[in-house]
RNA sequence: GCACCGAUGGCGAAGUGGCUAACGCGCUGGUCUGCAAAACCAGUAUUCAUGGGUUCAAAUCCCAUUCGGUGCUCCA
């Protein structure tokens, strides 16, 4: 079956296909690492994540590069700040940015490209734009982009340059430009700056060139697509487009992807809204990387997410059932105790996985795919409750489960080790303060051990035995204050954490 | 100001001309349990922002209005 998704440069939804050897290739722009990352950079990634997942999904191979702005405004004005070298800065930064997506599952590119390492090929670049008499340098050393040589100007972004001429705001007064819409290819040194001597002077790059350089080395001069936030699309992706095919006079990257902004609680995320939060925000209020990863997945990439606590908590619901379900199945398996079956299961589940496929591959709806899977859910737990689950409908159950989770990837739960981890930054960064007094009473120091949590429910069924139902219960009460909950069932005893 | 996108139950959300408007969470009742939890069953929008229109038929197409978001600023 095709991956079929909305082009934003054709404005159509259309099938997404290799034109190399089967292998998908594409681009993703990565994060600015001046700060760590917040919610709204991780919906982009996420789904970005589902993307590449969806697109092995169906046996296809995918070269994925991403790039990391380690030079900016930004970053040299916080590092300055700080009173750190920016290298170092960024380092900090950048690793950040990487266990934050290991928590929230996303997968590695195959490349990671940084800017400051790419100095030269960019350089080229402009070089060979200068040779053409479309880059020109201007005074202060800076290099800018002519566009009045790329009629082509516009073609993704759907901007007429007539229209925005005005009423735009745009910034003339600073440099020496031939047009006001002329963009930076290379910024000229001020002093105290990190800069490059290159055969264009000694300066920075400019934001938009790195990625055209990084894009065209790693994938060749055309691939298949590109993708980053929608705020991205105008100037960032129009900019790329212009670099690289008036350089290359060929085309550049043929499908453009785009993910929705958020909101956070029906408003614009933002710290003068006081609704700005960052993963690690998050997760030392004792909120889950799992639900987090489900919530802003919960809403396909092409529309606007409204993030809420209320919502993260009705995710971190249906994440649990989910994996209460996978662990029943799971033990019922090892157990071996299977039933003759209910003949409508097996077709009701490969009905099901086709929905599940087809969802994805319709500009991936992530919304319908996992609708798919708690239909099945709850048809395999009523099977199971009535003790009629067969062998082959358990197995294919795990089967459409490990499917589902090479998309989702949120079955297995690394939920206490990855609040365990944000608690131990905490620390180092000495802002524990901002952990929740929950977190601290469940993972922090004097928080029981699973020995410990085990001794206590041990105590408790034995307790229970002796029909001494008032400490039985105040054991439950006490272990559950500390976010432990004890189930009881009938192969025995089990507990987790909240 | 100009351009674009959206509005579906208590909340989130799928569905874009015709099956009882998916699915998740929540809530109510039931089964199970010493009591819970988990799980299951039943119930929970005659209705899709508002007003008009097209059509045998509209949540789905068209027009207007209201509200929310985004771009035109090196914000994912």
């Amino acid at each position: 079956m095709p991956l079929k998704l909305f082009n934003t440069l054709s404005g159509q939804v259309e099938e997404l296909y290799a034109s190399e050897a089967g292998t998908v290739r594409f681009y993703c722009c990565g994060p600015t690492v001046y700060d760590y990352g917040h919610i709204g950079n991780f919906r982009t990634f996420l789904h970005v994540d589902v993307l590449r997942r969806a697109i092995k999904l169906g046996g296809r191979g995918v070269r994925h590069v991403m790039n990391v702005t380690d030079v900016d405004d930004k970053i040299i004005r916080n590092a300055t700040a700080a009173g750190l070298p920016i290298g170092e800065y960024t380092e900090k930064f950048t690793r950040a940015f990487f266990e934050d997506s290991d928590a929230l599952g996303i997968e590695r590119p195959e490349a990671v490209a940084k800017a400051t390492e790419n100095i030269p090929e960019m350089v080229r670049l402009i070089e060979t734009l200068a040779s053409e008499d479309i880059a020109y340098k201007a005074e202060g050393g800076s290099w800018y982009f002519r566009i009045a040589k790329f009629p082509e100007y516009g073609k993704l972004a759907k901007k007429d340059l007539e229209g925005i001429e005005d009423g735009a705001r745009v910034d003339v007064d600073e440099y020496d430009k031939d047009a006001a819409r002329d963009f930076a290819l290379w910024k000229g040194v001020k002093p105290g700056e990190t800069s490059w001597d290159t055969s264009l002077g000694v300066g920075r790059p400019g934001w938009h060139i790195e990625c055209s350089a990084m894009a065209m080395k790693y994938l060749g001069p055309s691939f298949d697509l590109h993708a980053g936030g929608e705020d991205l699309m105008f100037p960032h992706h129009e900019n790329e487009i212009a670099q690289s095919e008036a350089a290359t006079h060929k085309p550049f990257a043929r499908h453009w992807f785009h993910v929705r902004f958020l909101l956070v609680e029906g408003r614009k995320m933002s710290k003068s809204e006081g609704n700005f939060y960052t993963l690690r925000d998050l997760l030392l209020k004792g909120h889950k990387a799992s639900a987090i990863r489900f919530l802003l997945l919960s809403v396909p990439y092409s529309q606007q997410l409204n993030f809420t606590f209320d919502g993260l908590a009705a995710e971190t619901a249906a994440v649990e059932r989910l994996r209460t379900f996978y662990q029943r199945v799971l033990a019922g398996m090892k157990a071996g105790t299977f039933a003759e079956g209910d003949a409508a299961l097996a077709p009701m589940i490969a009905t099901k996985e086709a929905e599940f496929v087809a969802a994805l591959e319709n500009d991936l709806n992530t919304a319908e795919a996992r609708a798919a899977i708690f239909d099945v859910l709850r048809a395999v737990n009523a099977a199971a409750d009535k003790n009629s689950l067969s062998r082959a409908d358990a197995e294919a159950t795990l089967a459409l489960l490990a499917k589902f989770d090479s998309i989702f990837a949120v079955l297995e739960d690394r939920d206490g080790e990855l609040t365990k981890s944000a608690l131990a930054w905490a620390e180092a960064e000495g802002r524990l303060d901002e952990a929740s007094p929950e977190v601290l009473a469940q993972f922090g120091a004097g928080s029981l051990g699973d020995a410990e949590i085990d001794a206590l429910v041990a105590e408790r069924t034995l307790a229970k035995k002796q029909r001494n139902f008032a400490k039985a219960d105040a054991i439950r009460n006490d272990l559950l204050a500390k976010g432990i909950l004890i189930e009881d069932s009938k192969d025995g005893v089990r507990w987790k954490r909240k």
